[in-house]
Order: C-alpha cells, then structure tokens, then sequence
RNA sequence: GCACAUGUGGCGUAAUUGGCAGCCGCGCCAGACUUAGGAUCUGGUGCCGAAAGGCGUGGGGGUUCGAGUCCCUUCAUGUGCACCA
C-alpha cells in the first residue's frame, strides 16, 4: 500500500477543524506573531492556482512560528463589498448578498481542501452589518475630526471650534465671530477642516457603471473594472482628507520592510515637491480695467508654483489651466471668443481623448499681461490644457529653455526662449530644452554667476522677503473621494438636516443597506439608495439598529440619509484590526487586543494594491492612532509581494474546413486554425485525446494527425482565464495529487515574489518526494520497495552521518524560513529525504524532527506520520528542533585547485592547517607540477576552507 | 519619457553573498522489472568535440589572484506612473 493521501488529509482537516487546532488564543505567556493574507473578493470564478501562492506562503510561516513557540494570528475573511456582485445583480436582480454568500461558500471549501491552518473563529466579513457597524463608525470618527498642523495629528474638531472661537478676528471684535455665524456656515466651514468632508470637486464620472472612481481605480483613462470610459465632472462628493498625512504617509515608508518597489510607488503618488509659490501682478490694461468684467473691481495677483524659481529671469510666458476661476476676469475682449471656445473645448474633452494624445499641443492667449515682479517687463498670459487646475496653483511661470513641457508649448505658438543658465556641458537650445539642476545662471541680475542650487535657495530669500511668495510644498496625492453611486457598498451614515449633513450617533449603527426594488439609479440620476423606501432619519428608524439620538429627528421629523456607499476600499482599510478582536460587539476593537497584537508582522499580498488598499489602510492606522485608538501607526512591518502566476494555454491545429486536427510538428503542412484546448486534458503538450473526443460535442468524431503516435499541442503564455481555457484549480490538483503536494509545489515553482507560468507537469516530482518521505517510515530496511505499509521506525540511536543530514537540513530550513526562500527549502526537503533513504535511516531520532520540520509544509502527512510515531497531540504545536552545530563540524576539506582561476584538481586537507602549511603541501604535488608546466608561481593564494588558486 | 524589477541548460530554478556555475525537480536518453506503461527502480544528461581539451550566467568594457555576484555601458522583457511645473 502507498501513501494514501486522500483519506489522510480528509482525516487530518477533519481533526483540525472539529478540534479547532488553530483558534487563536486572546492571551497568551507566550510572545505574539501576526501573520496576514490580503483577504480575497469572492468572485463567482473561485480560486484558482494562482490565488493560494500567498496564501501558502504565510500558511507555513504561520505554522513555523507556532513550532518555535509564538501565539501565533492567522485568520482569513473576506471583502465581500463590491462592484462584480453588483454588476451581477442588475443583470439577474438577484441581491448581491445571495451572490455574495454563494461565492464564499465556494472559496471556503476550496480554501479547506488545502489544509491552511486559519483560525476561522475569526473571519470577517465586510459586507456584514457586525463589520461594517465599525467602518461606518470610523468615518464618523473621521467626520469629527480635523488634522491640527500645529500637533500634526488628527484632534477632535471641538478643538477647533475652541481654537475659531477664541482667534478669529470679526468685525464686532475677537471672540464673537465663531457664535454669530449661522449653523450652516458654521457647517460649511467646518467642512473645510473635517478628515470626512464634503465638497464640490472634480471626480472621474464613468457613466456606464454609474458611480466615480478613486483615481488609483481609473488606468489610462478607463475604469479599471469593465475598462469604460471615464470623464471629469464637477460633483458634491464625500471626501477623505488623505492629503493631510501626506508627510507622514511619506516619511513613515523608511521605517517599514516593505519591497522597494512597492514603497518607490507609493513614493510617486504621494509626488511630494518642493518649491515656492509666487506671485504676479496683472498688467493694467486700459482695455481690462474698462471692460464689463473687470470694472471697478482690483484683480488679485496670479500665484504659480515652481520647483525652479531660480529660473524667473527666463520666464516668457505665464499659463493658466482652462479652469482656472481668473480666465474670465482677464481675458480680453478681442480674445474673448477664442477663449471660451478653448475652454469649452478643453473641458469636453474626455480623459482618455486627453490621455491619448498628451504629445498635442493645445492653448490659447487670453490678450492679458503679467508683470515680472523683477523686471517690471509685461509677460503674455496663456492657458494650455497642459497645466493642470488640480495641481498647484493651476498656474505656471512658463520658461521653455528650461522646462521641457514650455519649451514644446513655446516652440508650438512661436514664443520666445531666454537662456539663463549656462549648462557644464555643450547643449543644443534650438532641440531641447535644459532641464538638469546643474550650472551657472546668466543674464539674471542678483543671481548670476550662481550654480543652480545655491541660485534657488537665494531667490526663495529675496522672495519671502519683498512678500512675493514663499517656500511651499505641493504633493501629487489628491483627496480620496468616498461615495459611490452604488449599491452593494456600506451606507454613509449621515443625513441631512436643513441642508446640514449630520451623522448617525454611534447608538443608531448600523446603518443597514435598505431594500430596493432595482439596483440602478434613479429616473432622475439618484444613485440606487434613492429608491429605498422611507430612506429617512428618524426617531425608530427601521435602517439603523440602535435607538435614535437625541439630535436626530423629531416628531414628524424625518431627514434623508445620504444616497451614495462607501468605496470597495473602506471595508479594507481597518479589517487587519478587527481580526483581533472579531467579535467584540461594544467596540471596533478592544484596547487590551489592540495593545497585545499590535500590527501585522508579516503581511503577504499582491503588488497590485501598492497605491491602494496598501496607502489607504496606512492612513486610518495613522489617524486611529492618532485618536489613541490603537497603539500603532502602520498596519504591517513587513510586506511580501507573491508573483501572478499566469496561465500557459494549450493549443490544437484544425485543419480548415475539417474535422481533422493536426499534431503541433506537422501543422506546417496544412492550413489551420489554432483553437484554444481545456489545460487539463493535455499532459506535457501531450493531448488525450479521447478527452478530447468527450470534451466537446463537436469533437466526437474528430480525426487526429498524429507525430510518433501521440497528438502534440502547441502552448503559449497568457493571462488565467475562463475563456483562455487555461485555468487550473487547486481542487483538481489536490483530487489528483493532494493538498501537501500542491503546497509543496506552489512554493518550489520558484521565488515567491517572480511571476511565473503555471505548468503542471512538474508536480510528479514533489508527489514523488512525499512518497518517498512515507517510504523512509514504512520500509523494511532489506525491502526497498514500497510493497508495505507496515510502519517500521527504530529507536537505535543515529549514527554520525545521519545526524549530519538532518541538522543540516535544520539549519537551511531555518534560514530558508527566516528569509522567505521557499523554494529552496523544498529542495532541501529532497536532499535529505534522498540522502536518508540512501542511509536506508529509520531511526526515530532523526525521521521524528524530520517531521516536524516538515510539518509547515505539507501539514497532513507530517501530522499522520507524527500520530504513527506515537504521538497523541496535534505536530502543529510541537517543538522546532534546534541545529546541533557540533555534527555539522568539519575537520577536513576537499580544497579546489585552481591554476590562475581555473579549477584543475582536488586535494584534500585538514581544516586545521594553516595557509603556509597548505600552500608547501599544494606545491609538491605531482599534479600541481604537470599545471606549472615548469613555470614559478608568481603568486599563491590559500582562502581558508575555500579554494587554492595559483598565479602563473 | 521616468521609476522599479528580471535576464543562468530543452524547461522551472540553485549558488554558503566575491571562491568548484548548473544543486533540486521536470523533460529527455539508456538499462532493469514487466503482457503493457503516462507505474516503479538504477544510471546518464550545459554546449562543441571521438578524445584531449575548449567554450559557457543577455551583449560590450572594467576592478580583482578569482566575477552569475561589484562598477560603467548597452540590449531585451515585465510592471507601475505618466504633461505634477
């Protein structure tokens, strides 16, 4: 009898979860560890064998802590929010809960059918009103909360209100201002400094799903999910003031063991630059001061901002956004029409149209000068759609000799270029432009002579000093809208009284998710929520939960609850905390859970969240700790990124106009059509092909041209897809060759982080291996042939060898482990099986550490060989052995002779020799002779326990 | 365009971090056992060469007694950002 792994990992997974072998205990003496997977959105597709990668990674990390003593937390869940159900849901007006559910029923048996050591006591799920309770409540804590530059921390916006009280300055005297204000402009100034805000601002629109997007969730242009186009529109939104932390979002990525790359992309989003603000006069134009807009009125200065200031002597032009509020004001009335037309043009253009053509210059003069405030000269005003409202100021200084973007706009409309800096080097200002930091300034009065860097920190000074402007800080990061125009997300809970958005006091949560009759819109453009019945805050709402507040609604009063949900990225944001304290009913999570988990200290996930979820869920951990909420201010120590692994399609050759398919070699000889062929009937290119005749109706009598008698499929790379015919589950693998075997193979694939195709056919190495691993516990020591099952494990002591094997395979697996290599720890594994059964060892001594190092890998053989060794506990919580170095000790090595670098023999010699000794004793060999071929050494070089190498 | 990552046998990969390039596995070749093999076991397998030997880590150059590893340069592939002043 083999290894029978079916009825063995059914056996063990039914002892893990009856016994609940892996439930977390809240405390502990022993010292804690918090291994995180992202969760998954269940989508209707189900796992396949890519998605399990990371999973297993952290699996035996988890499983390796607790062997060497750590409480360790380890729990799944799921994001369960989100547009696929949604989408799913308008198609068939099923709910997005059933679909939902459904969905993760399948992810949860296949996630068992892998032996993952989760502790499901404490799986969350986002989509659930005991959750999301806790997201809502956390935007109610961002809503009353504004970001105090002065502590540089979130406080409670009472401080403020305090703070607006006692310095605004008003025309009846200090002190007064703040209470003589109506409540709604108390509201709407509030809104202004609130974490959770509300406003008027530009988001992507895209109209076929209905909702904005977050700007991390639009590529190129179009949605990220479904890939429609998407458009700039003007929109009351909900926002989340991100931006205030940028610093901190920044600064804090040198304190964390995140990969680079990760941590360089967030870098680039947050895009923090420095320079300094300035600001221009608007010439006096006659034509201006005279004309209907501008009458009587004094025109404000035009600010730009510029990481180069040190350039204002070249500056030609200065350009405005399309949107910029001042346009209307200077443009003159012979320019009039060009510019509206420009501007209307400028905003009907969609994202993607913008995109698509970024090389295209377009731009437009406004007739409006500004005046250098050095020179005192006029500088044409433009606008160009290559400056952008959003950033900024909405306005450039434009000096095209040295700035590539003014340099092509000047170039376009025929402006002129003034050199100020005098490049190290030869350059060409009629091709480029000179853009380097680096270089003598010219024809720039009180700053020539000077290099660049020392040119910038002196103009800054003259600057701040004449009150210009002053040294400032711009960052790319832009709020991140928070409402969606959804259903299938959490409910703001807020509502509106007398046009005062007010939120739900923290008794009334849940805000639970109202029935509609339809999930789309409204006829009028209202987002699905509008269709729910009675959507109103009142006293005994039937939506919330809790009793109504005191503040809430009274009588007859009844106030409408905001339309739009939360982002699919809310629910994420805060879940790695609520898995401490799942169940906690009274708050988000308790102060002793918080206190003794701390944060994640590993997380693993992909890379494609880098700019996401991964920036989101530092900033609540930022801002929930700045309210002393929790004890940390990042979410992970350490971040691994798993590689995608992507699908390798099979092909047949129909030849055209037949049923006949030609194998992959002779398919040159016909005409054909390449059809995409089910993965799974095609072993090592190799097609089966009665498979194939019962694959597909039309396929029942189809002809085969065979090479050597098999029919050969071509392959390819793609992405994993349903369509592509490409997709391998884990649930086949594990039915063909078991849960252990597709663990071990998934990690000896390759590193964890590379990318790679999934290919099958190597998977009957590491179904052999743990065969091999059985036989070394069952066979008789005269059998080698696994005709037994009888288990055969002595308690003789171990000889020198054997425990050279096994502590060395200790010592790589500890350090395979420790460095996330586990790949080569599977290797290893093969080593010192193949090692022991040629020792033909089966001494208890070594085969029972041997198993518990094991263990983390392929958990259900390890735990059915440590039962048959007479153990009555679970292997998952035994002790990981310690490597005895003393068996590792060497006294002899085979020293490499090298002859100028090149290895030529080998001669052995013991360790304790000195080099002299070593270097004597290599020159009289006869061998070192025949390479000197007569010659002298010239050199001799003896690294210890290393190599010889001889210079001739 | 900018940033990051990766280039090693037919394939996935390894290399104690500057010291024997190719561990482990797949595939392939040969043999054993077999009615049979998509089973099992044994041996072989970087390339050229009959051998001796030579060549070899994307290409070119450098540092070094010695480079897959360090430096410069260049090419290719992948990913992210993309008019951010």
């Amino acid at each position: 009898m083999e290894y029978n792994f079916r009825e063995v990992e059914k056996k063990w997974q039914k002892i893990w979860k009856d016994e609940k072998t892996f439930r977390t205990e809240d405390k502990s003496v022993k010292p804690k560890y918090y291994v995180l997977d992202m969760f998954p959105y269940p989508s209707g597709a189900g796992l396949h064998v890519g998605h399990p990668l990371g999973y297993i990674a952290s699996d035996i990390f988890a499983r390796y802590k607790r062997l060497k003593g750590f409480n360790v937390l380890h729990p799944m869940g799921y994001d369960s929010f989100g547009l696929p159900a949604e989408q799913y849901a308008i198609q068939t007006g099923q709910h997005p809960e059933i679909t939902t559910k459904t969905n993760i029923a399948r992810y949860r048996e296949q996630l068992d059918k892998i032996g993952f050591s989760f502790d499901w006591d404490r799986e969350v799920r986002t989509s659930n009103p005991d959750y999301y309770k806790w997201t809502q409540w956390i935007f109610i804590q961002l809503f009353n909360s504004w970001y105090n530059p002065e502590t540089n921390k979130a406080e409670n916006i009472s401080t403020l209100i305090e703070k607006f009280r006692r310095i605004s300055p008003s025309p009846r005297g200090q002190g007064e201002a703040w209470d003589a204000l109506s409540e709604k402009e108390q509201s709407d100034l509030l809104l202004q400094h609130r974490l959770a805000y509300l406003s008027d601002t530009m988001v992507n629109w895209c109209p076929q799903l209905g909702t904005v997007l977050a700007n991390e969730e639009v590529k190129e242009g179009v949605s990220e999910r479904g890939g429609y186009p998407v458009e700039r529109k003007l929109m009351k939104q909900w926002s989340l003031r991100i931006t205030a932390y940028a610093d901190r979002l920044l600064n804090d990525l040198d304190g964390i063991d995140w990969t680079e790359s990760i941590k360089e992309a967030q870098r680039n989003w947050i895009g923090k630059s420095e320079g300094t603000s300035l600001k221009f006069k608007i010439a006096p134009s006659p034509v201006i001061l005279s004309g209907v807009e501008g009458q009587g009125e004094k025109l404000p200065d035009i600010e730009v901002f510029t990481t180069r200031p040190d350039t204002i002597f070249g500056v030609s032009f200065v350009t405005l956004a399309p949107e910029h509020e001042l346009v209307s004001k200077i443009t003159s009335p012979a320019q009039k029409t060009v510019v509206e037309e420009y501007i209307a043009f400028a905003k009907n253009r969609s994202e993607r149209e913008r995109m698509a053509d970024v090389k295209k210059i377009t731009g437009v003069f406004t007739g409006a000068y500004v005046i250098h405030p050095f020179t005192g000269k006029q500088i044409p005003i433009w606008l160009g759609d290559y400056v952008l409202a959003g950033y900024g100021t909405g306005a450039v200084m434009a000096v095209p000799a040295h700035d590539t973007r003014d340099f092509a706009f000047a170039n376009y409309f025929g402006i002129d270029k003034k050199i100020i800096i005098t490049p190290p080097t030869e350059w060409d200002f009629e091709k480029n432009s000179y853009d380097e930091k680096e270089g003598k300034l010219i024809d720039s009065d009180f700053l020539n002579g000077l290099e660049v860097k020392a040119a910038i920190k002196k103009v800054i000074a003259v600057i701040e000093e004449k009150g210009l402007g002053k040294g400032k800080t711009n960052f790319r990061l832009r709020d991140a809208i928070f409402g969606r125009q959804r259903y299938w997300g959490e409910p703001i809970p807020v509502y509106y009284q007398d046009g005062i958005p007010k939120v739900l006091a923290e008794n009334e949560l849940p805000l639970l998710l109202p029935e509609v009759d339809k999930y789309l819109p409204t006829e009028t453009g209202e987002p699905p929520l509008a269709r729910a019945k009675d959507w109103k805050h009142k006293p005994k709402s039937p939506f919330s939960k809790g009793t109504p507040s005191e503040e809430g609604g009274k009588g007859d009063d009844a106030y409408e609850y905001e339309f739009s949900t939360m982002p699919g990225w809310a629910g994420s944001s805060w879940y790695f905390l609520r898995y401490m304290d799942a169940h906690n009913e009274k708050e988000f999570i308790s102060k002793e859970a918080a206190n003794y988990w701390q944060n994640v200290d590993l997380y693993i996930g992909g890379a494609e969240h880098a700019t996401g979820h991964l920036l989101y869920v530092r900033f609540w951990t930022k801002f929930l700790n700045d309210l002393g909420l929790i004890p940390v201010s990042e979410p992970a120590k350490k971040l691994i990124n798993q590689g995608m692994i992507q699908g390798v399609s099979s092909f047949v050759y129909r030849v055209e106009t037949s049923n006949k398919y030609v194998s992959f070699g002779l398919r040159k000889d016909y005409e054909t059509t390449p059809l995409h062929v089910d993965v799974n009937i095609v072993n090592n290119n190799v097609l089966d092909v009665d498979a194939f005749k019962a694959w597909r109706e039309e396929n029942k009598d189809a002809e085969f041209i065979l090479e050597d008698g098999k029919y050969i499929c071509g392959s390819e790379v793609e992405k994993m897809s349903k369509s592509k015919w490409n997709v391998v589950s884990p649930d086949l693998m594990v039915e063909q060759v078991g849960a252990d075997a597709l663990r071990l193979y998934e990690m000896f694939l390759g590193p964890l982080e590379l990318s790679k195709p999934w290919n099958t056919n190597g998977i009957s190495g590491v179904s052999n291996f743990i065969r091999k691993l059985w036989r070394l516990y069952h066979a008789d020591a005269n059998n080698q042939q696994p005709t037994t099952n009888n288990f055969n494990v002595s308690n003789e002591p171990a000889n020198k060898q054997e425990l050279k094997t096994l502590h060395r395979t200790i010592k790589k697996i500890v350090h395979d482990i420790e460095n996330f290599s586990f790949n080569t720890s599977v290797s290893n594994f093969m080593i010192c099986v193949n090692e022991l059964t040629e020792l033909k060892c089966n001494k208890r001594e070594i085969l029972e550490p041997l198993a518990i190092i094991i263990a983390p890998y392929a958990p259900h053989v390890a735990e059915e060989l440590w039962s048959k060794l007479g153990n009555t506990t679970s292997i998952s919580y035994a002790q990981f052995p310690e490597v005895n170095e003393s068996y590792l000790i060497e006294s002899a090595f085979s020293y490499p002779v090298s002859f100028n670098g090149k290895t030529r023999f080998f001669q052995e010699y013991d360790l304790s020799l000195t080099k002299e000794q070593i270097e004597k004793e290599v020159l009289t060999l006869e061998q070192t002779q025949k390479y000197l071929e007569g010659k002298t050494p010239k050199k001799i070089i003896v690294v210890h326990n290393k190599i010889v190498n001889i210079v001739v």
